[in-house]
DNA sequence: CTAAATGCAAACTCTTTGCAGATCC
DNA sequence: GGATCTGCAAAGAGTTTGCATTTAG
């Protein structure tokens, strides 16, 4: 009774295939070990800022999932795509420019250097800066950005606390 | 018939209002050379701007302004600021986080390098990009910028048109 | 079965726009 | 005096929220 055209080959099939299956596996994983559902619309979203070449807008990530057949509401997106950004799956940004925000699966490579000029800590941070700036001069400059070094030399904010002003 | 309370001295007054004075004089200078008029909101949008420490939201600023006893409409401050920023007199930032646009000065001297791997043209960029990496640390990480070194490299807009894809 | 998540519609925030009347030059 | 600006109020985007219904575990 199994049907080769419907049932998945035991080998791994063509690659997109096989990193969509990683990929689902990646939510599912993290969704479970933090106590949330598996969701139709969760899934949807998760695949379609893997297939998305660009960063999206909410009204953009929706019309990609209707594209493909699914059938998610707005509030719904935006209350997945919420949770994906508390756990660290995916990222806004919105660089001046533009007035929706994008949003963009998180790389966990992203970084910038926060050098204290007081105490000589230097602190690597992770966050959106990095997506920002990618984003502002791609848009905005026609630039296809490689590497970013932003370094940004100041006052930490314990040596402001303790030092005076 | 000349009142001295009411006219202005002819040794230059103490510095705050000496300062505003300067200010104004540039403002109208800069909106008289573009064919723009002078008028009270723009004055006093203008003279916020420059008493405030920090960027400020629109409704923030507005409120700045009657608190000194003016009074402007909000969409006359919004009108004014886009003035302002085709003038170069104003920039706003918004950095991922926040969700009301922030206001400032235009300091010129903010900019940033972008480098081309390929044919090695190296552009001095002026824009609100550092700006905005300045707010977002200030206020997100309670870090004080000093200096902001932003270096990007990648493709230049003319390299990525010529070469292939 | 029950808590969690969704869809729908209404509400909200920030910003823009149309227009009549006020203002600058 | 005449074009430019302003204030007001209404409309627009983008996003959030309340609530009844559906769904995952």
């Amino acid at each position: 009774m199994r049907n080769d055209t419907e049932e998945q080959p035991r080998t791994p099939p063509r690659t997109p295939p096989a990193a969509a299956e990683a990929h689902r596996a990646e939510l599912e994983a993290t969704l479970r070990a933090n106590g949330h559902r598996v969701t139709e619309p969760r899934r949807a979203v998760w695949a379609a800022l893997h297939r998305a070449s660009e960063h999206l807008t909410v009204e953009e990530l929706t019309a990609e999932i209707t594209a493909v057949g699914a059938d998610v509401d707005l509030a719904s997106v935006y209350r997945t795509l919420d949770l994906f950004e508390q756990l660290g799956l995916a990222r806004m940004s919105r660089l001046g420019d533009t007035d929706a925000g994008r949003w963009e699966l998180a790389h966990p490579d992203e970084h910038f250097h926060l050098v204290c000029l007081v105490c000589g800590n230097v602190d690597h941070h992770v966050g959106s800066l990095v997506a920002g700036i990618r984003e502002h001069l791609e848009q905005g400059h026609g630039f296809e950005p490689e590497r970013v070094e932003l370094v940004v030399s100041g006052r930490c904010r314990r040596c402001r606390e303790d030092g005076q002003t």
